[in-house]
DNA sequence: CATGGGGCATGC
DNA sequence: GCATGCCC
C-alpha cells in the first residue's frame, strides 16, 4: 500500500510565544501567561496563551483587560515594540533554534510556520527496523497516545507480536524516534512541544492537536475511520475556513466519516476535479503531499495597520511609517543574506485605503533602508496620494521575495567544503546529500534592472556536470526510483522549485541549472532530463488540451515592446449604467475575469506570453483591444505596459480645507467634496459598492495542494507527469 | 475606531 | 502581476 509507506511527523511547539517569554523570565514559570501586542488599548491583543491561562478561559484574540478579568493573576508578556510597531523577531529566532535541532534527525524537513515543522522519517524508521530487530520498549513511549487504543501498551504488544500490519510497526518505531526528537528539542532549547505521527502530513497535523501539551499521538491507519466518525470536517487543515463551511452545507454533512459516502465523481461534480479527488482521498485517510525540503522562508516582510482614526493622511506620516517599515525590513534582509547566502530580487508594496487592499510588485536592487523606503514611497505616492497631496491609508506593508543564491565559490568547491563538515545523528544514508542541498549555490544573475515583464536572456550551455546528473537517466529509471525522490525548495526558492530530485544526484545539480528565467530553466531541465524522447512526449494538461513538450529552442531575446494597452474604464472612471455583469470573458484564456481585475489579468497574460517563444504580445493585445471593448462594454484607454493600474481605492478624496464655495456635500457619504472632484468621487462610491459586491459574492473555492490535480494519476503517478503538473505551461 | 503581524499557495 | 483564502 503505497500511501501507507511513509512515516510523517508534525512537531508543533506548545503555546510557543509564551514558552519563549517564560524561558526569558523564569519567574513566570507555572503561572498563567499570555502574550499581548500593543498593551495600551484595552490591554493589548492576545496572540498566545499558555495552558494554565487557557484553563481559566483566556483565549487568543481576547484583549489583555478581559484576560485579567478572567484570570486576575495572569502574566501579560508583551511583544517587543521596535520602531513603533510590534516586532516578532525573537519568536522567529526561537523557532529557528528549534528547527536546527529537528534538522539533526532527518534530511526531509519542511518548516510549516514559526513553531511547527513536518519531518519525513521513513528512512530512519526503516533503518532502525533493519538494524535492531528487538522489541519496542513501551517504557520509551511514556508520552505517547495511540488513536483507537485505550492503552499504548496494547498497541505496542500487538506490534511486538507481529499481530499488526507492518505499517503500524513503522508508526510505532516512528513514535519511538519522535519521543527522542522531542526530548532533544527540550534538552537543546528548553521548549516543550507536541507531535503527531501518521502516514501523511494531513493526518500528522490533525492528531498532533489531539493530546496537546507535551504529548504525542500516533494514528494507525486502521484507526482513521474511528477518528473520523466524530471529527468535524473543519478540523482538517484547509477546511477550517469558508470552503469547509460550504462543503458541510453543500453535502449536508458534519463529520469526516460522512464525506466518505460520496464518490469521487460526485465530489468532482460538486466542486472540481482537483478538489473532488483531494476530498475523496482525504476522506479515506490518503494524502500524497510530499514533505518538501524547506528550511527557510520564501519571503521576508513586515507590515502595520493604521485602524480608524490612526489612518495615515499626512505626507510626513506616510513617509515616517514607510521609513520605519523599510528600516525593519532592511535589517532583517541583511541578516538573512548573512545566514542564507541569498538576495531577494522583488519587493511587494502593499497598502489599504478604506480597507481596500492593493499591492504592487517592483524589482528590488538594494537592501539599503533608504533605497527601500524610497521606492516604497514612490509606489505609495503614485497610487495613494490624492490631488490635494493627502492620503487615507490604513495599512502599509512591504515584502521581499524571489530570493536567489549569491555565488561566490563554485558550486563544486562549496559542495566538497560542506561534505567534510558536520554530520548528524539518526539516519545516515542520505545525510551527505542533504548537506549538499543546503550548500549548493545557484547562479545569481546580476541585479540588473529589468522590467517586470522582461525575462533575462541566458545562455543555455551544455554544462559538463550534466553527464553526471539525473538528466542522463531515462524516464523509466526515474519512475522506478520515485520513492527516492526528494522534493526540495531550498536550492531553488523561485517558482522553478519543487522538482523532485534524486538523492544520489543532488550533488551533481550544478548551479548552471538554476536560472533566473523560469522558461529557459524548464526547457533545459526537461530536455536534458528526458533526452530526445522529450521532443515527442505528449501529455494532457489540466484542461485536457494536448500539449507538446518542446526540446530546447535557440536563444531568443524576448522583446518587450512599449505596448499601448487598453484598460477597463473602471480603473479611473466607471460607466454610468453598470449592467449586472461583474465579469468579462477574457479573450486570451476564455475564462471569466472580474471586471476590476481585468487590467491585471492582462498583465498576467503578458507576463506569461513573454516567457513563451511563439506568441507575440502585441498581436494578442491587439486582439484583446477589440474584444474587450465590445464584450465588456467598457471604454478603453491607453496605458503604457510599463505603467501599473490604479487601484479602486484611489478614488479616495481629501476632506480638509473645503467650504461651500469650493465644494459640495456628497449625498452618499455626507462628506464635503471639492467641486472638481465630485465626478470621480461619485465614481468612487460606485467602485466601492462594486468592489464590495464582487468580494462578497463568490462561492468559496477550495485551495488544494498541487498533487491532487493530475488527471490520470494511476497511470502517471510519477515520472513525467510529476514534472508536467508543476509546469502547466509545457 | 481596533486582534495584529506574518507567511504560503492558488486562481485568473 | 495581483487578489484571495487559509493558516500560524
Ligand atoms: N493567529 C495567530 C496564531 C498564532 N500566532 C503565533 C503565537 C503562537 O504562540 C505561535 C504558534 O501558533 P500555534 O497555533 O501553534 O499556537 P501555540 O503554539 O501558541 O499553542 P499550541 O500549544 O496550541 O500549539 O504563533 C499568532 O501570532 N497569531
Ligand atoms: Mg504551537
Ligand atoms: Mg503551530
Amino acid at each position: 500500500m503505497a500511501h501507507l509507506s511513509r512515516v510523517i511527523v508534525l512537531i508543533d511547539m506548545d503555546c510557543f510565544y509564551c514558552q519563549v517569554e517564560e524561558k526569558l523570565d523564569p519567574t513566570m514559570a507555572g503561572k498563567p501567561i499570555a502574550v499581548v501586542q500593543y498593551n495600551p488599548w484595552r490591554g493589548g491583543g492576545i496572540i498566545a496563551v499558555n495552558y494554565p491561562a487557557r484553563d481559566k478561559g483566556v483565549t487568543r484574540h481576547m484583549r489583555g483587560d478581559e484576560a485579567k478579568r478572567k484570570c486576575p493573576n495572569i502574566v501579560l508578556a508583551r511583544v517587543p515594540q521596535v520602531r513603533g510597531k510590534a516586532d516578532i523577531s525573537k519568536y522567529r529566532e526561537a523557532g529557528n533554534k528549534v528547527a536546527e535541532v529537528l534538522q539533526t534527525f532527518t534530511n526531509l524537513l519542511e518548516r510549516a510556520s514559526v513553531d511547527e515543522a513536518y519531518l519525513d522519517i521513513t528512512e530512519a524508521v526503516e533503518k532502525r527496523l533493519n538494524n535492531e530487530s528487538h522489541n519496542i520498549d513501551v517504557d520509551k513511549l511514556i508520552n505517547t497516545f495511540v488513536v483507537g487504543y485505550a492503552d499504548t501498551k496494547e498497541f505496542i504488544r500487538l506490534a511486538n507480536n507481529n499481530e499488526l500490519f507492518e505499517n503500524n510497526v513503522k508508526l510505532a518505531v516512528g513514535g519511538l524516534i519522535t519521543e527522542e526528537i522531542r526530548a532533544a528539542v527540550l534538552e537543546k532549547t528548553g521548549y516543550k512541544c507536541s507531535a503527531g505521527v501518521a502516514h501523511n502530513k494531513i493526518l500528522a497535523k490533525l492528531v498532533c492537536g489531539l493530546h496537546k501539551p507535551n504529548k504525542q499521538t500516533i494514528l494507525p491507519h486502521d484507526s482513521v475511520s474511528i477518528l473520523y466518525e466524530s471529527l468535524p470536517v473543519t478540523k482538517i487543515k484547509s477546511l477550517g475556513g469558508k470552503f469547509g463551511k460550504t462543503l458541510s452545507e453543500e453535502l449536508n454533512i458534519t463529520f469526516m466519516s460522512q464525506l466518505a459516502h460520496f464518490s469521487e465523481k460526485q465530489l468532482a461534480q460538486k466542486f472540481d476535479d482537483k478538489t473532488g479527488r483531494w476530498l475523496y482521498n482525504i476522506a479515506r485517510g490518503i494524502d500524497n503531499e510530499p514533505v518538501t525540503l524547506r528550511l527557510i522562508s520564501k519571503s521576508i516582510g513586515c507590515c502595520k495597520q493604521f485602524p480608524g482614526r490612526t489612518a495615515l493622511t499626512a505626507t510626513r506620516d506616510v513617509k515616517h511609517w514607510t521609513s520605519e517599515l523599510a528600516s525593519e525590513l532592511s535589517e532583517r534582509l541583511a541578516k538573512d543574506q548573512e545566514e542564507n547566502n541569498r538576495k531577494g530580487k522583488q519587493i511587494v508594496i502593499s497598502f489599504a485605503q478604506n480597507d481596500i487592499h492593493s499591492s504592487r510588485t517592483i524589482p528590488l536592487n538594494s537592501y539599503e533602508q533608504s533605497k527601500i523606503a524610497e521606492c516604497a514611497l514612490a509606489v505609495i505616492d503614485k497610487f495613494c496620494q490624492r490631488s490635494d497631496g493627502s492620503y487615507s491609508i490604513n495599512f502599509l506593508g512591504m515584502s521581499v521575495g524571489n530570493f536567489q543564491e549569491i555565488n561566490q565559490k563554485s558550486s563544486i568547491t562549496k559542495f566538497f567544503l560542506n561534505m567534510s563538515k558536520k554530520q548528524k545523528i539518526s539516519d545516515e544514508k542520505n545525510i551527505q546529500d542533504t548537506e549538499s542541498i543546503t550548500a549548493i549555490p545557484q547562479k545569481c544573475s546580476e541585479a540588473k534592472e529589468i522590467s517586470a515583464l522582461e525575462e533575462e536572456p541566458n545562455n543555455q550551455t551544455e554544462d559538463d556536470a550534466s553527464d553526471l546528473s539525473i538528466y542522463s537517466r531515462t524516464t523509466e529509471e526515474m519512475e522506478m526510483d520515485s520513492d527516492d525522490l526528494i522534493y526540495y525548495e531550498d536550492i531553488c526558492p523561485n517558482s522553478v522549485s519543487s522538482e523532485p530530485i534524486h538523492c544520489f544526484t543532488i550533488s551533481s545539480q550544478s548551479s548552471e541549472e538554476m536560472e533566473s528565467s523560469r522558461r529557459s530553466s524548464m526547457q533545459s531541465f526537461f530536455a536534458k532530463y528526458f533526452g530526445d524522447k522529450t521532443n515527442e512526449t505528449q501529455e494532457e494538461d489540466q484542461q485536457g488540451q494536448t500539449v507538446t513538450v518542446r526540446g530546447p529552442q535557440p536563444e531568443e531575446k524576448i522583446e518587450v515592446p512599449e505596448v499601448e494597452r487598453p484598460i477597463p474604464m473602471l480603473s479611473f472612471r466607471l460607466p454610468q449604467n453598470l449592467n449586472e455583469e461583474n465579469s468579462v470573458l477574457c479573450d486570451v484564456c476564455n475564462k471569466k475575469v472580474k471586471l476590476v481585475n481585468f487590467g491585471h489579468h492582462m498583465d498576467f497574460h503578458e507576463a506569461k506570453s513573454a516567457s513563451k517563444q511563439n506568441s507575440s504580445p502585441t498581436a494578442t493585445l491587439n486582439k484583446y483591444v477589440k474584444e474587450a471593448q465590445s464584450k465588456a462594454k467598457v471604454t478603453a484607454v491607453k496605458r503604457k505596459s510599463t505603467e501599473k493600474l490604479k487601484p479602486i481605492s484611489s478614488f479616495l478624496l481629501a476632506t480638509d480645507g473645503l467650504n461651500e464655495s469650493n465644494s459640495e456635500v456628497c449625498l452618499e457619504c455626507s462628506k464635503r467634496i471639492k467641486l472638481c472632484d465630485i465626478a470621480s468621487h461619485t465614481d468612487y462610491h460606485v467602485a466601492k459598492k462594486l468592489h464590495d459586491e464582487i468580494n462578497a459574492r463568490p462561492l468559496p473555492k477550495s485551495i488544494m495542494p498541487s498533487t491532487s490535480k493530475k488527471k490520470y494519476p494511476e497511470t502517471n503517478e510519477n515520472g513525467i507527469t510529476k514534472f508536467l503538473k508543476k509546469y502547466p505551461e509545457l
